[in-house]
DNA sequence: GGAATTTTCTATCGCCCAATAGACACGTCG
DNA sequence: CGACGTGTCTATTGGGCGATAGAAAATTCC
């Protein structure tokens, strides 16, 4: 009887039959998120995340219940690694410039560290069943909400200029940050310091010389 | 006999003939870019594409070689779009700065008109063979090219900031523009002007509060 | 109007895929 | 040792896919 990861209640595991069994289903989630990055959701086959981990492909469906569900977990533990982080950066002491440019720093990290989970979010969550897409979709709207308040609250402490659009400001910011797990490693000399520098720096001050600045 | 549209060298059609059939195919193009931009390039199927058009999916190959045939087509043509305006920008007459604003928004622009020829171009390109592939990349980095030159004669003009790293920024801004193609639509009150009104402002200014601007 | 050309059709092939069913192996605890 | 829970295996099924072959229709051109 399988746990299948998406039913894990109605099941009646020992404590560390759980574990082992949780630490199996890790594996198969990253070998599936890597496969999934590499071809794309639809171009990956089960089999191939089968041979990935040197298992037969019928094997998968002892710990997932469909190729849908793993992608749901890749995107959940995905957005589940941006949350935590942003949330004590806005709600910890500092300016809005410095939250700005301490959250740019933070999103870029995961890319690097776990490009695969990333880049499966971004690209592959789309192709989720309905009812998971939406579940994903509400997490990644209270990312999106974290760094859109921060913006927001630099406005009206007149720190950020007004006039902006906070909305247009926090996409922007995002989809710059996102772009950058499809050239991590392949720009020399473009580590993630240096990166979240540059785009801090061109989100807060811009690109234009500044006789204030 | 067909033409299929790669090996167009190979065909003797009269020139009525000709101008029809690029017509048509450039229907099945169509049809192709709005299924794969769609379902994506894996998870579209040509029957799909043919369904579009009221026609038989064996009829498709009488136009194109091959399914990836179709999205080089699609690529070709996306980025195609770009290049040719984005040049007299970088030609014409301005400083670096009104030059990046008027990029950033004939960039947008495409993804406002032709949204399925640019998401296949953004997301889909990636899943060609590997000589279409290194084809369309050649004409994609001639684009970041215009763009990062834009900056560094900027820079070199002092009318941009020194210091700050001219390819990281062009990435930068072609993530921040490329993004826009996923919320197109979506968000409410956001054409093309606003978007790329406040994108250049973001890029050009920055957000934080300056007392000398 | 009839031949030649261009376009679309029917039919089919071989392959790959996600998922299921049920047998087998391993380990652990009584 | 033996029984049960756990994990993997073999085998299979039904369906969809991209692509090809060749007949038939539509169109063009003389």
């Amino acid at each position: 009887m399988p746990i299948s990861s998406l039913k894990l209640s109605g099941t009646r595991l020992s404590a560390g039959g759980r574990r082992r069994a949780e630490k199996r289903a890790g594996e198969v989630i990253a070998a599936a998120a890597a496969v999934f990055a590499a071809h794309g959701f639809h171009g990956a086959s089960t089999q191939d995340v089968a041979d990935r981990l040197g298992m037969r492909q019928a094997s998968l469906y002892y710990y997932f219940s469909s190729k849908e569900a793993m992608l749901e977990q890749i995107c959940l533990r995905s957005v589940g690694d941006f949350i935590g982080r942003a949330l004590e950066i806005a709600n910890g002491p500092g300016g809005a410039a410095e939250k700005l440019a301490a959250i740019i720093r933070n999103h870029l990290v995961p890319g690097e560290e776990r490009p695969a989970f990333v880049r499966c979010f971004l690209r592959e969550r789309r192709f989720l069943p309905p009812e998971s897409r939406r579940r994903i979709g509400r997490v990644a709207r209270r990312y999106e909400r974290i760094l859109q308040d921060v913006i927001e609250a630099g406005i009206a402490a007149g720190e950020l200029r007004r006039g902006l659009d906070p909305r247009l400001a926090t996409l922007a910011i995002l989809g710059m940050c996102n772009a950058a797990v499809d050239w991590y490693g392949k720009e020399p000399d473009a580590p993630v310091a240096r990166i979240s520098a540059a785009f801090a720096g061109l989100v807060l001050d811009g690109l234009v010389t500044r006789k204030g600045g």
